[in-house]
DNA sequence: GCAAATTAATGATTTATTCAAG
DNA sequence: CTTGAATAAATCATTAATTTGC
């Protein structure tokens, strides 16, 4: 190649601005004609072709969103060691204060019956159905990490639960971000609400809606 | 069945307000320990099984995604025949008007010198690259809805340019209204700025890469 | 100052995942 | 359930910044 010619496209300043302000302005993935239109406008400041425009915003949008993810993945990794030092109390006081802080007082005092209730009492009198009680399906139920089978298809492909990218790691600890619920749902019980829910849970039979046996796969059978 | 016992979930209000509040908090796809606590909650309101919990979130997202499609299309449907009853100025006002608006300065006046300059003549002198031109790959710019093919696989793939269903017409609605800017490159050209910038352009011949046939492939090389 | 060496950015490809249609 | 289209993530490759030794 001659010296002249870049074997890539190098976007000049002009160009540079233009693509950064319409991304600014909302454009992530212009379609084909708008692709060409915008290949035209910038033409007029140097060399350009559409799939140098095409390429620009994939990597300008996934290289952001790359941004954004590691700096929620380290402020949270910072609330999350504070949160180990600092916090002891029963999850229900944090659902109360996320439930508060979101300004949903209906939730908020349904989330606060959950406290009034011990867990082996009956369900709150608003409740229209019986208390039917929760059975853990696949009678794996040891400390973390289980792997639980239920009986639908598209449930069971929801189990694996091991992020395999540092990627993914990132967007499950996102996803916790959604809230402090979250957290603390993804949180082991034991370590906030020892082991009430579960635990207490397990002392009943299931009355499921077929009556079976739970300890092996009340829910697991074949279709 | 005996009438008492529904064949399937019926939420209590309770557990609907909860569900509802978790995704308004933007929990979207919980995991499986995430489900099973949810699932051990939401079981002092009522009968309740992780299925129900996981199915509940599957609709309730794929429901919403439906309803905003719906509801952007109706708004971007109305926008668009005001646009076409009312409007017929030259898009660089528009341009202008929606960079002013931003509080860009310098991108403003980079597209303001694309009404200073007229198309034939050369990029301004910021340029720091000698100014090339855009010329078509495929050849073929005859007037709307054109097939053009480019060098790169991936780009390639992006040129099918027709919706075919209503979904992939809602899509691509939604992605028009990223901005109004969008909206204006979206339409026809010859509509505000008539012909000139593709007229023009067709005028200089392609002085690519590797100077020569840029019509069939300039960088599809094997590796 | 300057250029070789190193590092950081970023353009371009390839691979994997998601989503919806049939 | 299968498949095709679309997109995101991962990766490769080149160019620009920068550091470093002279």
């Amino acid at each position: 190649m001659s010296p002249s010619t870049s074997a890539r496209w190098c976007p000049t300043p002009e160009q540079l601005m233009i693509l950064e302000e319409m991304y600014r302005a909302g454009v992530r993935t212009p379609s084909a004609s708008q692709i060409q239109q915008i290949t035209a406008h910038l033409s007029l400041y140097g060399k350009i072709e559409g799939k140098n425009v095409f390429y620009w915003f994939q990597n300008h949008k996934a290289r952001d969103r790359q941004k954004m993810r590691r700096k929620l993945t380290k402020q949270l990794q910072q609330q999350q060691q504070l949160f180990q030092q600092h916090v002891s109390p029963s999850c229900c006081s944090l659902c109360h204060s996320y439930l508060d802080h979101h300004h949903c007082p209906a939730s908020a005092s349904a989330f606060r019956q959950l406290s009034y209730y011990s867990p082996s009492l009956p369900p709150p009198p608003t409740s229209p159905l019986p208390s039917m009680i929760y059975a853990p399906q696949g009678g794996n139920t040891t400390g973390g990490g289980q792997m639980l089978t239920m009986d639908c298809n598209k449930w069971t492909e929801t189990i694996r639960d091991v992020p395999r990218s540092r990627v993914e790691m990132e967007k499950s600890m996102m996803k916790m971000y959604n809230g402090d619920w979250m957290m603390v749902l993804d949180m082991d019980p034991s370590e906030f609400c020892p082991a009430k829910p579960l635990k207490t849970l397990e002392l009943f039979p299931t009355t499921s809606t077929n009556l079976g046996e739970d300890s092996k796969d009340s829910a697991t059978q074949p279709v």
